[in-house]
Order: C-alpha cells, then structure tokens, then sequence
DNA sequence: GGGCTGATGTTGACAGCGAACACATTGGAG
DNA sequence: CTCCAATGTGTTCGCTGTCAACATCAGCCC
C-alpha cells in the first residue's frame, strides 16, 4: 500500500483516485486532467495508463465508487428504521443528502456524462446494486399498501420524485438561476423543495398510498 | 442574413448556433469545438470568438436558445386544453418529451454543464419565463384544489417528478446501464415510466390532488 | 543466488483544443 | 468621401488525451 521504492509507486492506482475523488469535489469534472492527476501523484504524465486505459476509464471508476458509497448510505439509513413511511424517507433523505454532498460526484453518476455504462461490468455493477436498494424499498411500498396501480410504474414514479428533488436541488439552486437580481418566482418551489427535503418526500410518500 | 462578401460571412453568429445545435444533437456537447465550429462555417479558428467571448458563452446561448425552444413547446401544448388536468398532463409530456427528444440539449439546459447561470442575462430570462411556465400551472392546480399544504413545497414536489421522470429516462435507459446481459430488476421501473408517461403523470396529479 | 518475465513507470512525440495577440478588411454613419 | 467600429485572419501559447519505444523493478523458477 505504502511507497515501496523511488520508481514504483506501490499504489498508484489508489492515489490517482484518491486525488481525482478531492479534485472534482473542489474544481469540478470538466477541469480533471490525467496529466494533473499524474503530477499530483509525483509521476510521469503517461503513468496512469497503466491503470486507467483511458479518461472515460477513470472517470467511470470515479462513478462506480460513487455507487458503492451510496449504497452503503442508503444502507445505514435504512438500518435504523422498522416503519415503512421512515424506512423511505430515511432512504430518500440519505439520497438528497449525497446528492448535495456530492454534486459532481453525483452529476457523473447521473448525469450524461459517461453515456453507456455497459463498457464498464465494475460500473453497472456497483449502479445496479444501488439501484435494487431503492426499488426494493418501493416495492415492499406497493405491496405493502395492496396499491392498485402497476408497480413498476409506481416504482418509477416515485424514484422520479426523489431523484427529481435531488437534481432540481443540484442544478436550480446556488449556483444557477439563484444569482438573479431578486428570487425569482419558479425559484421558491425548488427553494422549498431545499428547505424541507424531509416534509416533501412525507408529502409524495403519503400522496401516492393514498392519503 | 445570407452571406454579402467573401471576407464578412452576413450572419456567423447564425450558421454557428446552427452547427453546434445539429453537432450536439448528433455528437454530443463533450465533442463540441469552437474550432471544427470554425472549420464547418469556412471561417478561420478565431472568427468564432467575435460572436462568443469563450466556449463557455456557446454554450449559454446553446441553452437559452432550449428554454426558448421548451418554453414554446409547453406554451402550444397547454394552448390545446381547458381541463386542468389534460393541462397538466399536456404540460408534462411536452416536458418529457422535449427532454427525450433533445438529450443532449436538455442536458446542457438542466444538468450542472454550465454552472452558474447567472453569469448570462439572456439565459437566466429565459429559463425564469419557462419555468414560469412550469410553476403557473402547478400553483393553479394548488389553489384550485385548496390543497393544505405550503403551495411553493407542492409546487417543487410536482416539478420534481415531472423532471425526475425526464431525467431517469434520459440517463438510465438507452443508453447506460440499458447495455446489461439482462434487464435488470431496478430498470424495470424506469422501463415503466418511459413506455407509459401519460400514465405515471396521471398518476402524480391524481395523487397529490387527494384521489 | 541468477536470470527471466510481466508489471509498472519514463521519455518524447503527435494532433487537437481554448484562448489571446496584432493585423487585415469591410460596410455604413457622418 | 472619410473614417471608424465591427468583423474576420494569421499566428502563437500552453494545455490536453493518447500512443509507442524504452527503462526499471519485483517476484518466481531453477
């Protein structure tokens, strides 16, 4: 793990991604370069293509260990609840909350910044793992609550509101729009949106068993 | 408008929003290129940065350009109905569609491409007149129904399912993780949302109204 | 121990990019 | 007609992703 001589670095690999996690949490995606990572790891400028065969490479590495850590929050949050309404909203909050913790981390994951994930097995992966953590929860919901409608699709309808909430909170806050002159009227839904991320997942849960 | 001399081009500004909106439609906005932007107008590497002080500038004029575009879009949609859910349900589905229609536009548009809007008057009026659009029709629905809860929350939590259900769509099916061995449990719901919008939008308005 | 082999890191090169500079050309206002 | 501001050109800089040829090293088999 540790530095084993001057010429072989010993974990490479770990460092470049450690360095790249910091770097487009504090500097964003678009300005992540290979060669700064390679510098910043105090190797030459074509190193890390020995462990990353391409940028996209990297960059989907980055995402898949974003998945795990969202599955592992997910995971704990889940942990501590028996109630099924809290069980969600446990699950939708750790979803916001890493979404907003980690806006580019996220943006990679969901965004279109990868394109196809099939490229990557690591990746969908770590992506479908997650993913089963929130559709099994709604579909424990649906049955649960005997809805009538399809459950897939109310599945997918309600995995559209909390990842909804979560991107409208990334995208349409600070920064974006927020810099106009004076709030500006669309603003204040997703203002309350941020506001009250807790009262508005309660908001679709309920809504949607039929309140 | 049309090209006057060899030297002036009449309108570059013109045929290079032109170009770029067809390259990032057929290519992406990754692979988007101030220069080959140049080339394709037959106009020299820097002419371009007349009419746009930076990529970034492009970029925001590519977007405004979409809010106006959106805003039409809903704007004729809504124009066809009197009902106030099928103007719910119109408003939505030209939501989704535009977004499915124009991925990558779309993107630009809402996913964290361009930072703070702010930086672009342009922009942030445009995008403040579509989402006005947007937040009209869900206060409308709010004070129809006399709903209880805070009307700017209810707001946020509609809009966030009409663009969760555009934004799961467009980076989770085709492609991303659509590329696994076999479909996968969690895709299932998003599968669901894409094969029946009408419904799953249905499905919110009718929920949050209290059915 | 000695030597081979595969993994890892280096050097140098290529083309493409965004951006900036001084300079050329032009159409239209006065 | 003249001059100016707008527009387009030529060239340069530093940066990037990627590649191929080369150097170095660790661990294993004998």
């Amino acid at each position: 793990m540790a530095a084993k001589s001057s010429y072989h670095h010993g974990d490479l690999a770990g460092e470049l991604m450690q360095h790249a996690v910091r770097h487009i949490a504090a500097e964003g995606t678009e300005s992540l370069s290979l060669r700064a990572l390679a510098r910043a790891a105090g190797v030459s400028q074509s190193a890390p293509y020995r462990h990353f065969p391409s940028k996209r490479c990297l960059l989907a590495a980055l995402a898949t260990e974003g998945f795990g850590r969202l599955e592992r929050q997910i995971g704990t949050a889940l942990a501590g609840h028996d109630d099924l309404e809290a069980r969600f909203l446990a699950m939708g909050t750790a979803y916001v909350q890493f979404a907003v913790a980690n806006p580019t981390h996220y943006h990679l994951m969901f965004g279109a910044v990868l394109g196809d994930f099939s490229d990557y097995d690591m990746l969908v992966e770590a992506a479908t793992r997650c993913f089963a953590r929130v559709t099994a929860l709604q579909e424990e919901i649906v049955a649960t609550h005997r809805l009538e409608a399809d459950p897939d699709q109310l599945a997918g309808v309600i995995w559209a509101g909390v990842h909804g909430t979560a991107s409208l909170l990334l995208n349409m806050t600070r920064p974006a729009v927020a810099g106009a002159r004076e709030p500006v009227p669309p603003m204040l839904a997703v203002q309350a949106l941020g506001e009250d991320v807790d009262g508005s997942l309660r908001l679709m849960y309920r809504s949607l068993i039929g309140g």
